[in-house]
DNA sequence: CTGAAAGCGCTTACAG
DNA sequence: CTGAAAGCGCTTACAG
């Protein structure tokens, strides 16, 4: 099959290809009649316009990009990025925007991505991900002057724009929640240390444990992954000074550890209680179904294509503050049995 | 920053545009002494190819497509497709070729997908998942002249290319596992009807069980979701002639199962064996361990990215069987306890 | 409101 | 082995 290009809509409708291309982009220059007339035939004859040639004339690829850096392992089992680009993808494809996906294994080698992708003119703008402190993907980008939303924050994006929700807040009312249950000893396990949601988080358990006197609380740093979860549920569980409650960074993590509980006879929530971060259909799964820290991932993801497109389009819109996760109890916290 | 073009390095290497493109591309036509100084050139200015120019001269658009038709709550929980992107992504990364992904309502939205693609040039060959009996998106493909690979199958791709892997050989494996420990009252949660590997699945388990005399085992479908997955295992559980053993059609489904038979009061594996297909990580996450049909995902999309660009430089390998699912026993399954 | 033309940055026959 | 030129299919000033 030969495609229709844009001299075959001229040719049939009698018009000139610059006619044709202000009618197809909306733009003044031809008039309601013949636009009508174009866009009819355009439909017709199945035109789409050949996006190689668009970029190359208008400067814009129509595509934005994403690149991510998680061992497969961990990406296959986290449910988050597949509903964040759930979400992305609802705003690209209301405006015919592609999402071109890239795995990475360093974030060296997600620098080379973003400089390449910006040499090839392959995309518009990139989201970014799994921000750290200093990180050092953030100068680059501003560098090469590539339009970005940070996803995660706030702070230490440089001039980037965020889309954020405030994980100290929410860390907070899951740790007064406990407490007002009545447990003094929580401990927390952790995601990946360099993480800046994690520091803020970390941060935050420090903070709320202090104030409200937990003088045992303690913070494992795990990796995200079901199996460093099981191990730092493990050592917790077996020390001395148990924790009756804990809270973990993902709902892979709390879902190991609850499957750890269980192997060392301990009882959910009698015997320990469990808060996970992320409110993925997979808590629902287990039993006891465990509570957690839910919000809409689809439409964080929503909210920075949103942002995104608008800073590619030249409006930056600045940085959003999303919903803060909320608390949903389910069966995996209760009291503290008197011990 | 001003992004350099074949142009400048020409120009520093004292040759013409043509020259540096054969340079680049691994051309003859320039003298090996010519090739290197201009590779060095083009390497010190941070060269990259315009990838729009390239596609429209060149006709590649150096991309490929993937189009996931499922509802976001069962992507995110799903590790096959993430783990599938990630194994495509190491072959596709290794030749600069970009993954587009599209998330899809709808079949005939997938379809309007392939055809704007195709249209716009943006993607030179997709992958097709989750193939149908009679699957409407095999002509439109073939019409469309559009390299396809079909992961999945066997038959029912028209001429379009498959990698598959044989899931009546490991759906026969586990159930003959199951007899052998013992177990007569076998139950299958199948995926989604319709879907080809849904349908050879449950011929494979009515073929088997008839060949091995198991007259009250039954299928029972579910949609791949764990909502789905729960509701039918307490269905074949509150049944007079609860089954000793089920089958799952995915992991996600056989998680929720696990919960189901706890919540009931039910011993796993002392009152219900369970069988999941696809051993993510997921499986060794819960108490117990859920015995598993287990495969290299990751390889499986590399496997199907290898032919698919095969088959965009025109060079199409044909099928390839991949290897095929192998149980592996862990406690989810035992020897049914006498009733 | 419309048409003819230049130009985006490559690739690739075609001459030399 | 190398250079000059056409062409891919659009967009967008620039004339009319």
């Amino acid at each position: 099959m030969k495609r229709p290009t844009i001299a075959d809509v001229a040719r049939r409708a009698g018009v000139s290809k610059g006619a044709v291309s202000y009618a197809l982009n909306g733009q003044p220059g031809v008039s309601e009649a013949t636009r009508q007339r174009i866009l009819a035939i355009a439909r017709e004859i199945g035109f789409n316009p050949n996006s190689a040639a668009r970029a190359l004339s208008g400067a814009t690829a129509n595509a934005v990009g994403l690149a991510l850096c998680r061992p497969a392992r961990i990406l296959g089992i986290e449910p988050f990025y597949m509903e964040l680009i759930s979400g992305v993808e609802t705003e690209l494809s209301a405006r015919s925007y592609a999402l071109t996906l890239q795995v990475v294994e360093s974030p060296e080698a997600e620098i080379a991505v973003y400089r390449r992708w910006w040499g090839e003119r392959r995309v518009d703008g990139v989201f970014v991900c799994d921000l750290r402190i200093d990180d050092r993907r953030v100068p680059v980008l501003e560098e090469l002057r590539l339009p970005a939303v940070v996803i995660g924050g706030p702070g230490h994006g440089g001039g980037l724009a965020h889309v954020w929700s405030d994980d100290a807040a929410a860390l907070t009312e899951a740790v007064e929640y406990l407490v007002a249950l009545g447990h003094r000893r929580i401990a927390r396990v952790g995601g990946l240390p360099g993480l800046l949601h994690t520091e803020i988080r970390t941060e935050a358990f420090r903070t709320v444990c202090g104030r409200l006197g937990l003088d045992r609380s303690v913070t494992v740093s795990a990796d995200y992954s079901g199996e460093e979860g099981a191990r730092a549920t493990r050592r917790l569980l077996s020390s001395a000074d148990r924790p009756t409650a804990i809270v973990y960074d993902n709902d892979v993590m709390a879902i190991a550890g609850l499957a750890v509980a269980q192997e060392m006879g301990l009882g959910v929530p009698s015997d320990v209680s469990i808060v996970a971060w992320d409110d993925s259909a997979l808590c629902q799964l287990v039993h006891p179904a465990l509570t957690a820290l839910s919000r809409d991932i689809p439409a964080y993801g929503a909210h920075a294509a949103q942002r995104l497109l608008a800073a590619i389009a030249g409006n930056p819109l600045g940085d959003y503050q999303d919903e803060t996760a909320h608390l949903i109890p389910r069966g995996s916290t209760a009291p503290p049995a008197a011990r």
